[in-house]
RNA sequence: GCUGCCGUAGCUCAGGGGUAGAGCACUCCCUUGGUAAGGGAGAGGUCGGAGGUUCAAUUCCUCCCGGCAGCACCA
């Protein structure tokens, strides 16, 4: 007797082992018809699969979430179908469901062209058309090796010796062609329907190592609509309009050019907004109790050496040899130059914690092929702290840490934050008894903040564990920006110490956090975060005066002089243009605020006031319109003084 | 760094072995217009760089530089 269990509670005893095919047929036709898959204990199954024991089933329908997946994963299969079938020769690998669509990777001598896609869809078409079942068949190792080594298949035959010992071989076809698959599969490739769209393609390493052979992906997207394709294709472009690299030259914020691979050149505005970042942040550090330095460009190899970035890093590193054949370093950290300045002079341990910060500019050569506008570049400004510490101390320094980036992110709109643990890595310096303890010091200072964190094992920096702060932007992408370690590596290998109680030499921990991060960074994240309209705290051009005739010039200018003297950045637009094309102009500029002055507003002293993204206006009182922007501009941290 | 694609005016792009094109932006003139492009004229280019093939190269080939997508990397 098999007792099978419904979402809904019911139940029901067969004497039999079933499929889950023919359970749903037990329960009605259409059921049979509609269903693309089965959950067995909460696992996706073929339906096909015999029901052998008592077990919680979940038929899964077509529409349901858990069949995107199933949709995704088949559209793989055909994909690869119609490519083996359009280019002889060519050899599957993998072909997994990721967000959103699938892949495939191939191995090809010939580069598959960008037009060989729409051929390759329209095979997809009418594969699915014919509407080919998906069976399930468990071969023997041997007869899958020599299946096919025979077909000339190498890479299948290697992923063959990757399934564990006791996990069946399965083999799924579909109607004459055939994949080594985990499945499960939905009942025939009919069910993928036409929501899918091939994509792009692009290059990568067989098994994800850059010591191996390059294979050609195949990037698709699968949806179980047309509607919803189109929905995420719409959604994709929407995307492209915020690309902060469009936009940041839209809005003259920076700008790049071939002598400077990877470095930026910020325009006025750009920069107003990069020291907007800076001023908020030593702000907040102030208030802190951080203390602020600043510390050398470059520094001699010997100190690299020391750190143990050279041996780590010295490829990625900027280097410089002078005439008398030192060889320099830009600094990629600032850690080394801040342990000097705890260094210099005596410290106490009344002295800790000691928290030194600098904006510094770091310089790493980052590979050209990472290279991505504001978000991956070769010199960048780190908001860099190292918090000098006893042991004892780590938690609640880890706590305010902990706080006061929750606290800046919040100001910035992003209140959903996940936070990661990572430990130690392969490479890496000092001994395991160090790690020991600084792993358990920063687990325990993470779980003191009362905040849940995510394990993320073997990612630590190479001195140490860390906390990462990653925070999902208004388009739900997750941006790692936060950084939290704790290093008992560095202090050790700089010979940082304190006098303590007892009158000797003691080591102190350094702990060393960034909340932005990257400040390039963190501001590609915010142009792309609000689309490029900057609340007005933010902006770097916050209004703009806009005088309907020329009889309004004086006037305008009047006004502008009163939004400087009042801390506005503002700027007046008395051109010999009609008002709409000025609305225009500076709509797309995304200026948020733009006052329109005419006759009207100069006999009563008013001004016609347009925010963007609204096409409604209205007038107010010159000195109240002011008063109210002052307020509205003012930064979230100064207001809570107020 | 690897694979593929790309590089033409400030921007977006068309073109193509025989003296380089459009729209927008820019300059000047007309227009004084009440909330997303008023009209006209003008200026603007070693077609990313260096070699090569050719009577002739922006166009074809090679190398280099840079960009884009993905992979790998990210202290």
């Amino acid at each position: 007797m098999i007792n099978i269990t419904f979402p809904d509670g019911a139940s029901r005893q067969f004497d039999n082992p079933l499929s889950g095919r023919e359970l749903a047929a037990s329960i009605s036709k259409s059921l049979a018809k509609k269903a693309v898959a089965i959950k067995l204990g909460g696992e996706l199954c073929d339906l096909s699969d015999m029901i052998e024991r008592d077990v919680a089933v979940e038929l899964v329908m077509r529409e349901d979430e858990a069949a995107l997946e199933l949709i995704r994963h088949d559209c793989a299969h055909v994909m690869a179908e119609a490519v083996q079938e359009l280019f002889p020769g060519t050899q599957v690998t993998i072909g997994p469901v990721i967000e959103n669509g699938f892949y495939y990777d191939f191995a090809r001598d010939e580069p598959f062209r960008p037009e060989d896609l729409e051929k390759i869809e329209a095979k997809m078409r009418f594969i699915i058309k014919r509407n080919d079942k998906f069976t399930k068949e468990v071969w023997s190792r041997d007869e899958t090796r020599v299946y096919f080594l025979d077909k000339g298949e190498d890479y299948k035959a290697e992923l063959l010796d990757a399934i564990p010992d006791g996990e069946d071989v399965k083999i799924y076809r579909q109607g004459e062609w055939l994949d080594m698959c985990r499945g499960p599969h939905m009942p025939s490739t009919g069910k993928i329907g036409s929501g899918f769209k091939l994509l792009k393609l692009a290059g990568a390493y067989w098994r994800g190592d850059s010591n191996n052979a390059m294979l050609q992906r195949i990037y698709g997207t699968a949806w179980a609509s047309d509607d919803d394709l189109k929905a995420y294709l719409h959604m994709l472009e929407e995307a492209e309009k915020r690309d902060h690299r469009k936009l940041g030259r839209e809005m003259d914020l920076f700008h790049f050019q071939d002598e400077g691979p990877g470095v930026v050149f910020w325009h006025p505005k750009g920069w107003k907004l990069f020291q907007s970042l800076i001023n908020y942040m030593r702000r907040r550090q102030d208030d802190a109790g951080y203390v602020e330095v600043n510390t050398p460009q470059i520094l001699d190899r010997s100190l690299w050496e020391a750190s143990g970035h050279w041996d780590k890093y010295h490829e990625n590193m900027f280097i410089t040899q002078t005439e008398d054949h030192r060889v320099f370093a830009l600094k990629p950290m600032n850690c080394p130059g801040h342990v000097q300045v705890f260094k210099n002079g005596l410290k106490s341990y009344r002295d800790l914690p000691m928290k030194i910060s600098e904006f510094g500019i770091v310089h790493r050569y980052e590979p050209s092929g990472a290279l991505h506008g504001l978000f991956r570049v070769r010199g960048f400004t780190q908001d860099d702290a190292h918090i000098f510490c006893t042991e004892d101390q780590i938690t609640a320094e880890a706590v305010k840490v902990n706080d006061l980036i929750l606290s800046i992110y919040k100001d910035f709109g992003f209140d959903e934050v996940i936070i990661k643990f990572s430990d130690r890595p392969e490479k890496r310096v000092g001994s395991d008894a160090v790690w020991d303890k600084a792993e358990a010091a920063l687990r325990q200072a993470g779980e003191a903040t009362g905040q849940k964190f995510e394990y993320n094992p073997g990612d630590g920096a190479f001195y140490g564990p860390k906390l990462d702060y990653v925070l999902r932007d208004a388009i739900g992408r997750e941006w790692q920006c936060g950084t939290l370690q704790a290093d008992f590596n560095l202090p050790e290998r700089l010979d940082a110490f304190y006098i303590d109680t007892d009158g000797a030499k003691h080591r102190p921990v350094m702990l060393h956090r960034a909340m932005f991060g990257s400040l390039e960074r963190f501001t590609g994240i915010l142009i792309e975060n609000h689309a490029g309209h900057f609340p007005l705290w933010l902006s770097p051009h916050q209004v703009v005066v806009t005088s309907i005739t020329s009889e309004a010039n004086d006037y305008a200018n009047e006004v502008l002089g009163l939004l400087k003297k009042a801390g506005l950045q503002a700027s007046a637009d008395t051109r010999n243009e009609k008002i709409n094309y000025k609305v225009r102009e500076h709509s797309l500029a995304k200026v948020p605020v733009i006052f329109a002055v005419g006759k009207r507003e100069i006999e009563d002293r008013t001004v016609n006031i347009r925010r963007l993204g609204s096409r409604d206006q209205n007038t107010a009182g010159l000195k109240e319109a002011i008063a109210a922007l002052v307020v509205e501009a003012t930064p979230p941290d100064l207001a809570r003084k107020i």
